[in-house]
RNA sequence: AGGCCCGUAGCUCAGUUGGUUAGAGCGCUACGUUGACAUCGUAGAGGUCAGCGGUUCAAGUCCGCUCGGGCCUACCA
């Protein structure tokens, strides 16, 4: 269904509320996108800047705008939509901004294949024409991650989307490109660099991945100058990539290794080639390490290079853009890729003697990121950033608090690599990106400009076509670290960049620390002055169910559309944030999204109880003081303590990022206390008569209220369930919310947390529990004695007698302020101050099983009370122990006792 | 090579600053269904918290070492 239908009756906001009976059935798919598109069409999500609140926001990692949003997006977009809607129901004027990413490499990859398919290329039809497919490309995929965004529920401020390559983001790029040169910090200049030779473009230290491959060292040898070819001296130098000596330059030994001090101010022949290569002595060379001599090639590694430029060395190119050995490694060699022209140097090495020996041997060696091909270190003109000194602001903001990473094990990792900056190589040989603007002169003076009007004034030319503008473009993730202000106007002063600059919160996966979280941080810090936001979260990868990482091939992919059909929306996010605790990552099972559907189904039929089962005129309570001063019943105290102290751990649990900590206490509290504590002490009072109601004044409110506020605080996490139920809620027009989406987040109201009400309901559940079992134990004579010596919980069982009675099933219950006799055959337990006798029964089933099961807990209850015996008698415990944890362990031994004791009578008869 | 994380029930994981007899979901066993829900209810079985040592009155929790698993960073040719 698309949610960008125009024909629904969903898209009217008039109809924002529905009154059709619940089905008996829970079916999410019959309202999820309905509701996704009432909320868009009634604008609940779009925000007004510079409103008089306090403003909360959220910007999208943006998905690559011809991509398909995977697990890992439906995870960072659960979290980030909870946060958002959280903070909207608080009163926040909340922004979730929306946007996708033009991706240069793997975009202009897509449309590349595409153009292969059809037999031609994108140097054939040219820059021009090149691009204008791939906009066409991105117009045709560009509302998929809309549609998926919508499935899961998301609330965007559409109104808003952004583009990185879209007019205002693209002058908020060339303006921090040109503010950067003009400071110094954008340079362009001939370095190494790590060089794709499939791409045919630089990449960032980022873009190679290290990998251990298993190779080969070849030991070589070479002769030195002056001496005989026949018994001369000779040296062996190793390496691992014999094609490259022929761009070798020098021989480098470590200066203090005494075996070859002597050669200094000697040289070697290069074989093959004759190249006269002088011995360099340098601290780079490790003396353990293979012979402790090395080959210098200065244009294809990049620890040669460096020793080149130590010592004045000149290099030669040998390997071309396109991994192939250009005319500089000799006519023998020139044009065969890398792996041919390694084969034939070593073969004409072996051939004329020189090749001394073949080791296997692993070593790591960097490969694409994107592709996956060996990286070839190349010498070549590129554009830099030096970001060392935004680095320091970055690693100053984690350290003085400005900005939060959490978990903060991260602090470390980002101190490392902060620490140890290199220049960004921000240049990239593609067409599908922002065009660097800078502009050359026919006189070869470089010249960087906001656009070529600005170009040609400063270069004092007549016109445009007097300049040549650099072709290349600028790495993707130059434009995402203007990614938090670019988007709100940057760098006009906007409404929007007033209201909602610094942001709040990013939400991202680990992966892309570096890549762009770090970026972000020091372009914000350098061009704002502010951290873009003041705390990041930092989500685990999604795994499949075995742990293992997903991909492709091993064909393990959970794609999240066909999880939402098939449990629903609010599943898959209830699992998802519930899933996402700190530091690890996240191993998905589909069984358990079945099982929070199956929590969705709870919530469904609880409702549909409530609202079929109320009393007349039952309404919704907006404020809990509606009930001060009413006769409530325990029950009805014990639910309304529970709710706030549940809303007191939820708001506290979001604020600090556990997300999976509220879901955990959302589900126990909606489904233990009130479905299966509360509404099972409310069906005596409901489907009785109305003398049972008479003794729980109010049920009927408090169940609604209840209800209300708990899907209230579950609508961050389910918004689609939680929505369609809440507003058939009798009295929830009181909130004044025409949505639950604006309805406000539910408080803790610490006046009503009871801890009496609370223990005494404790000890009514866990007698109940013990009743249960020993009646499951001594066959069908229901007839229970319960006992206190406590005056208070007496009087609290005697007014709870009915429906203690109703909820064990019993014939009989009697209560009394003493011990049952023992001796009678009737076994007795106790718990929490009440003691439980079955009266007058006699064990049925296996008596010897049930002996031994006594035997086995007395067995504890002694180990146990002998433990704290001698605790209790360790006089350093009791000097050093605080007093509270002495007097829990002595109530503690009190209760075991007495517990002890009831059992051994039990065991008597 | 350096850094980080993890090892808790059959499985996947919680366990906040050390403080009762270590929890949840799923799975498993037994019983229960005309009454919101079998996508359910009730009761139950199941753990020497990877191992060793230390600090402490007290350790799953803090420290050290070992073993096992994962991730990141790095220029050993």
């Amino acid at each position: 269904m698309s949610p960008t239908e125009p024909t629904n009756p969903g898209d009217d906001p008039a109809l924002l509320t529905l009154q059709s009976e619940m089905d008996k059935r829970f079916d999410p798919s019959t309202y999820e996108q309905v509701w996704q598109r009432r909320w868009a069409a009634a604008g609940v999500f779009a925000v007004e800047a510079a409103a008089d609140r306090p403003s909360f926001c959220i910007m999208i990692p943006p998905p690559n705008v011809t991509g398909k949003l995977h697990i890992g997006h439906a995870l960072q977009s659960t979290l980030q939509d909870l946060l958002v809607r959280w903070h909207r129901m608080r009163g926040e004027n909340a922004l979730w901004l929306p946007g996708t990413d033009h991706a240069g490499i793997a975009t202009q990859l897509m449309v590349e294949r595409q153009l292969e398919k059809e037999g031609t290329s994108r140097k054939a039809i040219g820059r021009a024409a090149f691009l204008e497919r791939t906009w066409e490309w991105k117009r045709e995929y560009h509302g998929n991650i809309r549609t998926q965004l919508d499935l899961l529920g998301a609330s965007c401020d559409w109104t808003r989307e952004r583009f990185t390559l879209d007019e205002g983001l693209s002058q908020a790029v060339r303006e921090a490109f040109v503010r950067l040169y003009r400071e110094g910090l954008i340079t362009r200049g001939e370095y190494m660099v790590n060089w794709s030779p499939v791409l045919e473009t630089a990449v960032s230290d980022l873009e190679v991945e290290t990998k251990t491959v298993q190779g080969k060292l070849y030991h070589v040898s070479y002769l030195i100058e002056g001496e005989p070819a026949e018994g001369g001296e000779r040296i062996t130098v190793a390496t691992t990539r014999p094609e490259t000596m022929l761009g070798d330059m020098a021989v480098a030994f470590h200066p203090e290794d005494e075996r070859y001090a002597h050669l200094l101010g000697k040289a070697a022949i290069l074989p093959l080639i004759g190249r006269r290569l002088p011995f360099v002595p340098d601290e780079m060379v490790d003396r353990e390490f293979g012979t402790g001599l090395v080959k210098i090639t200065p244009f294809h590694d990049p620890n040669d290079f460096e020793v080149a430029k130590r010592h004045g060395l000149a290099g030669i190119s040998v390997i071309d853009k396109t991994g192939r050995m250009t005319a500089e490694a000799g006519a023998d060699f020139a044009g065969l890729t890398r792996e041919d022209a390694r084969t034939k140097v070593v073969e004409r090495l072996r051939a004329l003697g020189h090749l001394v020996k073949v080791e296997e041997h692993t070593h790591n060696v960097g490969h694409s990121q994107r592709g996956g091909e060996a990286i070839e270190p190349l010498v070549s003109t590129q554009w830099f950033c030096d970001v060392s000194g935004m680095a320091g602001q970055a690693l100053a903001a984690v350290q003085d608090g400005r900005l939060r990473l959490v978990p903060d094990t991260w602090d470390k990792t980002w101190e490392h690599w902060l620490g140890s900056i290199r220049p960004w190589c921000i240049s990239r040989q593609l067409w599908w990106g922002h065009q660097i603007p800078a502009w050359y002169t026919a006189d070869g003076r470089t010249i960087v400009a906001l656009d070529e009007e600005e170009a040609v004034r400063l270069a004092g030319v007549a016109g445009a076509e007097e300049l040549t503008r650099d072709p290349d473009v600028l790495d993707t993730w130059f434009s995402s670290a203007l990614w938090p202000f670019s988007t709100l106007g940057w760098p006009e002063q906007t409404a929007d960049l007033r209201t909602f600059y610094p942001t709040s919160v990013l939400i991202t996966a680990h992966d892309i620390l570096f890549f762009w979280v770090a970026r972000m941080v020091m372009a914000g810090l350098h061009f704002t002055g502010e951290v873009p936001f003041s705390a990041v979260h930092l989500t685990g990868l999604v795994r499949d169910a075995d742990g293992v990482k997903m991909s492709k091939t091993k064909g393990n992919v959970l794609d999240p559309a066909d999880l939402i059909t098939e449990y629903g929306a609010d599943a898959v996010r209830f699992t998802l944030a519930s899933l996402d605790s700190p530091g690890r990552d996240i191993p998905l099972n589909p069984e358990q999204i079945a099982g929070y559907r199956a929590f969705g189904n709870k919530i469904w039929n609880a409702t549909r109880f409530a609202l079929a089962r109320i009393p007349e005129g039952a309404q919704v309570r907006v404020s809990l003081d509606d009930f001060r001063g009413a006769d409530l019943a325990a029950p009805e105290r014990w639910i309304l303590s529970r709710l706030s102290a549940t809303a007191a751990e939820v708001n506290a649990k979001f604020e600090s990022f556990r997300f999976d900590e509220a879901c955990n206490r959302l589900y126990h509290f909606f489904w233990g206390e009130l479905c299966d504590g509360y509404i099972e002490l409310a069906k005596p009072a409901l489907l009785g008569t109305d003398a049972d109601r008479k003794l729980r004044p109010r049920i009927g409110d408090v169940l609604l209220t209840v209800l209300d506020r708990a899907l209230r605080m579950l609508h961050p996490v389910m918004p689609f369930l939680t929505e369609e139920v809440w507003q058939r809620l009798p009295g929830r027009e009181a909130i004044h919310a025409d949505t639950i989406c604006l309805a406000p987040y539910p408080q803790a109201d610490l006046a009503w947390i009871d801890e009496g009400v609370e223990g005494q309901m404790a000890a009514l559940f866990e007698t109940v529990t013990r009743v249960r079992a020993l009646l499951a134990e001594t066959g069908r004579e229901r007839k229970v004695g319960l006992w206190t010596a406590s005056p208070v919980l007496e009087a609290f069982l005697g007014q709870q007698q009915a429906l203690f009675a109703t909820l064990c099933r019993l014939e009989v219950l009697e209560i009394s302020s003493r011990a049952w006799p023992t001796g009678d055959g009737g076994p007795e337990d106790l718990v929490l101050g009440i003691g439980i006798k079955i009266l007058g029964a006699k064990r049925g089933g296996d008596e010897a099983a049930e002996r031994q099961k006594l035997l086995k807990e007395i067995e504890k209850l002694d180990a146990e009370i002998e433990r704290t015996l001698a605790q209790l008698a360790d006089e350093s415990f009791l000097a050093k122990a605080p007093g509270p944890v002495v007097e829990k362990r002595r109530a503690a031994l009190a209760q075991m006792e007495d517990r002890r004791s009831s059992l051994r009578s039990s065991l008597v008869g």
